[in-house]
RNA sequence: GCCCGGGUGGUGUAGUGGCCCAUCAUACGACCCUGUCACGGUCGUGACGCGGGUUCAAAUCCCGCCUCGGGCGCCA
């Protein structure tokens, strides 16, 4: 097919080949126009039944929507045509027919219901708004990955079946490993700090991981994106701004690459980079604001989680993305360092949208007595995490990273309601297929 | 895990006890139409998630199951 022409890119006075699927056919009568759709988008081919090749018109005339075919003939400047050029085609072969009733309509006559359009990703991804969420979901990872590099990071992957959990928090997918009892990863948490220790010092991993919640919600995954960082020598305010740095760059690039589908997804207009630097609000700050917003029936005191209601009333209240900071240490996992001058607060910090919790990190505890004293204290044995406190024996530097949710980042960058729609197959508490 | 709300032609919907052998759009089939671009016109095919119950009468009320979506908790 190497003499095929993407039907953008097809110049009036040339004779061309191009191959897509069947979008529309309008009949005429004496004159019909089948409209050729592809990656790069549409164009009109015309017949005209009295003058041309009567078997060639019949296989035209006898389409259905969706089928896939090749067409070969001139392209003429056309003023009434759509994309003011038409094709006259000389040929047209089918390569693929598709059955007359379809589970959806790429032409966007008529909607779909979100789990229509899941079970039937392929044509979902035939409209032009489905396409435009992952070809900017690849520009977000691309300028991520870009952002790290710049950032001295070494993308890395580490391993998704382990014999332990992370932080003991989340539910574990079990699996059988020849024989032996092991698990899904839900967070890359633990090796990664393992190569921060080493001489690769900054690290970052683009990668899957998975949580057995029963949840039901527009914002989880059983299986996710996690966008991750750890650097050694850093702390928590260097990890905050490299986060920044990656969210930023994210968003830029998608404004300066993405035109096309941001117009699909009908955001050109509103689409705006977050404004830097992020506020980094201290717990105690957040909790206050929150409480001063009315929102919420019952005032949070010293100690309380976060509600999701909380989380909204602040983030109206601030009006864009923003950190939290210096939470209680109590309600932070193990292997967050606590500030030195207080032990009841943490270095732990979440990064905010409006809508949602996007980011995790914080500093680590690199001192090895505190981290298995921070593991009794959360119930776990540290002898089956042994693999990993064995090497703060070593010489581990004090280090600092966080976690991204990399749905999410696309999920609040293009105002999705629905998290399955940042997702190509998506994994939930009912969906397993396709 | 707890709680709430849905399931009607291929798709998206109207219908909350009789007006329903079920509305509309789109798709599909047939016919007409030489510049459509949501092409238009005429005609036609096609559905009440499954099982049980209440009632003279059930898409509509009740129970169970299946299935989808949402809220909370928790989290990315």
């Amino acid at each position: 097919m190497d003499d095929r022409t993407y039907t953008a890119d097809a110049e009036p006075g040339e004779t061309a080949t191009v191959a897509g699927w069947v979008h529309e056919i309008r009949d005429l009568g004496g004159i019909a126009f089948l409209i050729l759709r592809d990656t790069s988008g549409r164009i009109q081919i015309k017949f005209e039944k009295e003058e041309m090749d009567e078997a060639m018109v019949e296989t035209g005339m006898g389409l259905s929507r969706e089928s896939v075919v090749s067409v070969t003939g001139e392209v003429k400047e056309e003023p009434r045509a759509p994309t003011d050029v038409e094709v006259v085609p000389d040929s047209l072969e089918v390569l693929s027919a598709a059955d007359t009733e379809l589970p959806l309509d790429p032409t966007e006559k008529v909607d779909a219901e979100l789990s229509t359009r899941l079970d039937n990703r392929t044509l979902d991804l035939r409209r032009e708004a489905g396409q435009a969420i992952f070809e900017i979901r690849s520009e977000v990872l691309r300028a991520a990955r870009e952002a790290f590099r710049a950032a001295d990071a070494t993308e890395i992957n580490t391993p998704k079946i382990v014999a332990t959990g992370t932080e003991g928090g989340t539910e574990l997918f079990p699996i059988t490993y020849f024989g032996q009892e092991a698990f899904m990863n839900q967070s890359p948490q633990l090796f990664k700090q393992l190569v921060a220790g080493s001489n690769v010092e900054r690290v970052f991993e683009i990668g899957p991981i998975f949580r057995a919640e029963e949840h039901n919600t527009p914002r989880h995954l059983n299986e996710a994106t996690s966008i991750d960082f750890e650097g050694a020598f850093c702390d928590h305010h260097d990890a905050m701004d490299v986060c920044e740095q990656v969210v930023v760059a994210a968003y830029e690039a998608v404004a300066e690459n993405c035109e096309e589908a941001l117009e699909a997804l009908e955001l050109a207009e509103a689409f705006e980079t977050p404004e830097t630097p992020f506020p980094r609000l201290a717990y105690e700050e957040a909790i206050e604001r929150i409480n001063a917003t009315g929102e919420l029936d019952e005032q949070l005191v010293w100690g309380d989680d976060l509600p999701t209601e909380g989380e909204k009333a602040l983030g109206d209240d601030v009006g864009g993305h923003y950190f939290i900071t210096d939470w209680p240490a109590e309600i932070k996992p193990f292997y967050i360092m606590d500030h030195d001058d207080d032990e009841t607060l943490s270095t732990g910090f979440d990064m905010m949208h409006p809508r949602m919790e996007l980011v995790s990190g914080g500093q680590r505890e690199h001192r090895r007595e505190q981290l298995i004293e921070g593991f009794e204290a959360q119930g776990l044995d540290p002898e089956a995490f042994e693999y990993y406190t064995k090497m703060f024996k070593y010489g581990m530097p004090p280090h600092a990273g966080w976690g991204l949710g990399g749905e999410r980042l696309v999920m609040t960058m293009l105002d999705l309601d629905n998290i399955r729609e940042a997702v190509l197959f998506p994994r939930d508490r009912q969906r397993l297929s396709p």
